[in-house]
DNA sequence: CGTCTTTTTAACCAGTTGGTTAAATTTTTG
DNA sequence: CAAAAATTTAACCAACTGGTTAAAAAGACG
């Protein structure tokens, strides 16, 4: 009864003194490495505690319980992946541009969190209801998704890029953008190469997936030289 | 004492009638499913009984505990596919016919399966020893992947298919084979598609691939038309 | 029918885990 | 300094889970 009045009293208080320090970072940090490593079941509140360096008790002051806590980590990793991607696809540019600027984008924010598309791609297989219940529906305008669809159709249509289904071709780009990070224990293996000149291999990727597309999809320009 | 010997019995009388019909394999169709769907540690024995149409203890009778019947599941993942991968890789042909075979192969296998490639990449990531001391070095005969790799290099210099950094190849094939059956949930929001129209998206997947690929790699051959 | 294996029932247990609680201690802050 | 907030300590609990056990019941089989 009253711990809620307390808890609502808190969370107003905690919002507004946007200085949330250390504990509260540490914490989420710490529930985010825990829970990619160990999945939502396998995750333990003590060890996201021992990783944070408090108690279990703090854990518990500051975050309910520990779905919630796992809520609000599935959400951060994409709130910062969605909006890009929604400003890329709506924004003025071609086809190509659009790619190169997607490809880029999440390849950057992919080499600074790589465990993130195991994490997000696991729990989102496990609930897909939560992706379209979370930052999805939440933002403002339409998605863009339908839009870049046709924007490729009519070049296709234009002779700017090479005729096939455009939802293949979006599946090759996404695809080799983020299954190297999804698949590097097995690719490890398969191109006999160990963890660092695996990440030097990342570093390269943009070039290496855009010259890839662009001979798979661009036309030989007819007009000009 | 006598209960490991009773188990050494029991084993080889298990091996040696070949008729394991109903109950065991009905319990490790059951477990992959449940170790699936809900992860090596989110998995529970009780909800694999379930499934299976058992109980528990009938359960415990044919397999120790849950970490031997995990490693069955996770091991039978691979049973079927590395010698496959192996025998093509090792195998004649030119490289492009060797991805073709490839593509084709492992594509009928994951739409046999679609769930298998997010439970082995997510136990693989969780500890990759396991894939190292499982089957992958059981096999006979050294690993097809340097050979691979070298002939790639080899068609590279002759010309026959364009000049690029060979790990990056083979990256994306792969890529774009076993993605879409990790990715679907996101995929199917971002390309406006239902389950049925993914399914049959991924049916054709195999010529869209290699179009693709070739258009991508295959350089126009200058000696006949 | 009698024997052997398979399967069920049902109770039980020890360890783990998420979560609580209350008091003490420390740190922050006005 | 004094009040408030943050953090620790430590004990505790209910629920769950993997696993065991023993006896009974149901099938399989010669």
């Amino acid at each position: 009864m009253s711990n809620v009045h307390l808890l609502t009293i808190w969370l107003n208080v905690m919002s507004k003194s946007e200085l949330d320090l250390s504990s509260k970072e540490k914490i989420l940090n710490a529930a985010r490495r825990v829970f990619i490593r160990n999945g939502s079941s396998g995750a333990r509140m003590q060890e996201i505690a021992d990783e944070a360096g408090i108690n279990k008790a703090l854990l518990h002051y500051y975050f309910r319980n520990k779905e919630g806590l796992f809520d609000l980590v599935f959400n951060d990793a994409f709130s910062e992946f969605i909006p890009k991607i929604y400003s890329i696809f709506s924004g003025d540019g071609s086809v190509m541009e659009k790619i190169e600027r997607y490809v880029e984008t999440h390849l950057d924010l992919l080499i600074k969190k790589p465990d993130l598309p195991m994490f997000v791609l696991n729990e989102m297989q496990r609930d897909p209801e939560r992706f379209f219940s979370g930052i999805l529906n939440k933002m403002p305008g339409a998605p863009p998704f339908e839009f870049f669809l046709k924007q490729i159709e009519e070049e296709m249509k234009d002779g700017k890029i090479r005729t096939m289904n455009p939802r293949d071709l979006w599946m090759n780009v996404m695809s080799m953008t983020v299954f190297p990070f999804i698949g590097e224990p097995m690719l490890k293996k398969f191109l006999i190469i160990n963890s660092e000149e695996y990440r030097i291999l990342l570093t390269k990727r943009k070039e290496s997936i855009m010259i890839f597309i662009k001979q798979a999809v661009l036309l030989p320009t007819p007009n000009n030289a």
